[in-house]
DNA sequence: CCTATTAATTCTATTATATAGAATTTATAA
DNA sequence: TTATAAATTCTATATAATAGAATTAATAGG
């Protein structure tokens, strides 16, 4: 893709925003939250994973707290060009959609 | 795709916005210039296709007017359902850009 | 200590989309 | 009547989306 595709867009924004534990479990609920809709759990660990192998994205496992048990998390955190992505997608997209003719009416 | 694709996004767009004649090579010299990339001629109607088969897009053939030769363009315009689908990713546009925190800054 | 349960990630297959550019079509000019 | 130009259509390959099963690793409870 030339840009960010749509769901490496929302997982990397979700990851800059995120107050809380930025690991995929969380980003899932958080995309589902705000969009209303189903994700899969490889709709968004296929985009984190090309996203690090693109050096958009760092992660490390971090050491489990004692709550009932389960898998080490994976924290994910924005690299400089993954914020140079985001940048970039921001400029098109406001060069794209700014002077656009309302949308709430039909063009004739 | 839970969404238009960043292509079929700017197709719309342009064709949304477009005040000269929307036709494939005005398209695609519109996005061209917008983004300051390369855009392949199919990268250009392979989105519209889908678009029209989609319902967001109808198309009608011009009668051609007597500039030098060529084939007839064919002209696009939004269908009541691709405006729908336009205002969809604003509302998760909006939503999930706001509040962003500075990305001029790296966050520490 | 060993087994059930839970939390999370990793893996993998299938479908859909992106991207490039060659081939084709159709019109006019010479 | 052929060369040239403008535009679209076609098609192949690479990349990304999407779903969900399999695996891993931790703790709680007997």
């Amino acid at each position: 893709m030339k840009y960010l595709s749509r769901p490496e867009e929302l997982v990397l924004l979700t990851i800059w925003k995120m107050k809380e534990e930025p690991y995929g479990i969380n980003i899932r609920k958080y995309i589902t939250k705000m969009t209303g809709k189903y994700w899969s759990i490889g709709s968004i660990y296929v985009p984190l994973d090309r996203l690090e192998n693109k050096g958009y994205l760092t992660s490390s496992l971090v050491s489990p707290t004692s709550e009932r048990g389960g898998k080490s998390k994976r924290f994910y955190q924005l690299t400089k060009e993954g914020l140079k992505q985001l940048q970039e997608i921001k400029k098109i997209y406001q060069a794209f959609w700014k002077d656009l003719p309302d949308l709430s009416v039909k063009k004739t």
